[in-house]
DNA sequence: TGTCGACCGAAAAACGTTTTCAGTCCAATA
DNA sequence: TATTGGACTGAAAACGTTTTTCGGTCGACA
């Protein structure tokens, strides 16, 4: 690893935790430069702003639970358990994640009509999407689920993802579901074999 | 219909026709009564407050909202048709409604943490999800469905309405699934087949 | 019972002042 | 040439005051 990239590195790490714990108006560059151990401007030399530095925090956050969540369903054999694994893991970690960024919550709705955060979110929900279509292709070649045409395949899956953040938006704001550990069985059956 | 109920009506119709417009915060009690054809003062009378008066608004707009789409519901005959009709009818009506409101939308999105407007929406859901365990029972009676557990069916109930919830608000927020209609079907399909 | 004009006070808007802070510049250093 | 920090700037946020707005009350009148 370059000298450069150890000090970006470093530097996003200072900075999510400042974030974290005191939100993104309350963290000042200074705050972020003292406890990178760097002057202010010295900041502006590895970022461009920021916002930048906002970004990649956000980013690095992303791509953390998204790998986590995509490792645990990779090492499932059985399609249902990769679902069951794919939702509980992504609840769970919802869970924490909103806990520990409960402060910045107002902050990041304000921001996240904005531009970056925006595209963010949509490269993260086509990684989801990717990740979901890419069970349902397994299901298929394991001729476990019905044949279907590729666009179908696509389209299942994103809406697959929208009703699990559905899902996903009720236990975060309305503490519903708590039981959803016991139920998943469930949810996931109904899924692959439906109700008839 | 009682002389106080008339004018009560009247008033929660001028109302909503100045919250559509202005939101919330722009109408004044001397608008509302103005556009009623009162006094100010009279409007106490017939309303304890000004928050009185748009929970009626909104209490209104959402039995309406809700009757139309059990109406319609109702009518059909296979449970595969009520479903359909239950997500089409829904999602074209919201697209309607967030049109109209989206003057009052950032208004109502920090009014909706305070008490009585959760409350409306608990009791709102809970209709849903009356209607969809409705639905289910009916495909029981029908031995469509395959048997099971009286407290499944309201669980399974609860997650549809919030899966569906999900795919309503891609479609508000980001103008995802523009040609839902024509998958509603594959949707459907799988809700009561399955994937396998 | 029903309606209204006059009034109240709390909260919001408006406004001017002060402070904070993201971002720049430049000189220093290695 | 790559890297750093101290001094500076301007725009925006925070703050404190004054003014206005508006939800809500009261009492009189029909």
């Amino acid at each position: 690893m370059e000298k450069e990239e150890i000090i970006v590195r470093e530097t996003i790490e200072s900075a999510k935790k400042l974030f974290q714990q005191f939100g993104l108006h309350k963290t000042t560059m200074e705050d972020i430069a003292k406890s990178a151990g760097k002057g202010k401007s010295t900041l502006y030399y590895y970022f461009k702003s920021k916002d930048e530095i906002f970004d990649k925090v956000i980013e690095d956050e992303m791509d953390d639970f998204f790998n986590s969540v995509k490792a645990a369903v990779d090492k499932e054999e059985q399609i249902s358990d990769k679902l069951k694994t794919y939702i509980l893991l992504k609840v769970k970690k919802l869970k924490q994640k909103a806990n520990l960024y409960r402060l910045t919550l107002d902050t990041y709705n304000n921001v996240s009509l904005n531009g970056h955060i925006k595209k963010l979110r949509d490269e993260y929900d086509h990684e989801e999407i990717k990740l979901i279509s890419s069970i349902i292709r397994q299901g298929l070649k394991e001729a476990i689920f019905k044949p279907m045409e590729d666009e179908d395949i696509e389209l299942i899956s994103e809406i697959a993802v929208s009703s699990i953040r559905g899902i996903e938006m009720e236990i975060l704001t309305r503490n519903k579901f708590k039981t959803l550990e016991d139920k998943v069985e469930l949810l996931v059956s109904i899924f692959l074999k439906g109700l008839s």
